[in-house]
DNA sequence: ATAAACCTTAGAGTTAAATCTAAGGTCAAG
DNA sequence: CTTGACCTTAGATTTAACTCTAAGGTTTAT
């Protein structure tokens, strides 16, 4: 048995985390000490680890919730119900990548339209691109900062 | 000079986030009609479009409003202050990805290991898989659905 | 016996970016 | 002159997953 403070401390989670999960429905210890203290046994110990391993791969406590939920009653689901659970999960962080790639690209193109020079930004292709509607689409300034370095050429989407 | 509800429709947004942009400093109208309704400009909607613009490519409103600053005060900025904030997001943005991307390889590890059919999921991988502490590592289950298609060879990791 | 480290509870605060509610004022059309 | 669309304000609520606070009880070691 594991005081919630020990348990914690293997998991590498905080003692609130616990008390969180179970003021939630996701772990209750199995027992009190005549104190009061929360008692785990090696089983819920267990049941927060597949907790985490469920958060590690990106469930919410939600989800996991309802993993649990099936865990504990294996036989009245199929495989295609957590297989489901598992596809809808991984469509989310596919879709969320590619909003984040999305970013990615804008925000390496404004990067690449800037000198990053200690010039001052009064014709900064990045605030430039923010003002105006014109996306960035090639890596020089519009201002001069006097060295060759810098090309003016620019060929503007066509 | 528009009304709130207009430049919110013009602009896709509510017009409760103009007002919550104008509490949080990112935009108020330059005018108030005599009956105390917001007034925008074509100056303050180029300013709303700078938000949606900088919002589009990852900013958060806080980091807008620093923008906004820089962009009102180009002459005493740097390129360099400019490309920096831009390139602080994109490392925050290849940091998301990255994380996503792990979670996105653990559930198809998790989804290419379940046979997704009706049989009950009593020996399901994922569920296995998530009670121990094994990484899925091949695409076969423990248990077997009686069909040839379901290969039980498995290389467990070395 | 007393201090440090641990535990208990209920409930509030955090973060971001809105979104909603209530109670009321304004404006154009018919 | 009334309906309906629009506007005003302050303040509460939402979401997720904690994190913290206050006020106190317990355990363990010295
Ligand atoms: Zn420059
Ligand atoms: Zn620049
Ligand atoms: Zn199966
Ligand atoms: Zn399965």
């Amino acid at each position: 048995m594991y005081r919630i403070g020990e348990l914690a401390k293997q998991c590498e989670v905080k003692a609130d985390t616990l008390r969180f999960y179970e003021k939630h429905g996701l772990l209750s210890p199995s027992m009190r000490s005549d104190s009061g203290y929360r008692l785990y046994s090696e089983q819920d110990a267990e049941r927060l680890r597949f907790i985490l391993r469920a958060k590690a791969v990106g469930f919410t406590l939600s989800e996991i919730t309802e993993l649990l939920s099936i865990d504990l009653d294996k036989s009245n689901w199929a495989c295609a119900d957590v297989k489901g659970m598992v596809d809808i999960k991984l469509a989310n962080v596919e879709e969320k990548i590619a909003e984040l790639n999305h970013f990615r690209v804008s925000l390496q193109r404004l990067s690449d339209a800037c000198c990053g020079g200690p010039e001052s930004a009064e014709h900064c292709s990045i605030l430039e691109a923010l003002e105006s509607n014109v996306e960035v689409k090639c890596e020089n300034h519009s201002h001069d900062h006097g060295e060759t370095e810098y090309k003016t050429s620019c060929k503007l989407k066509g």
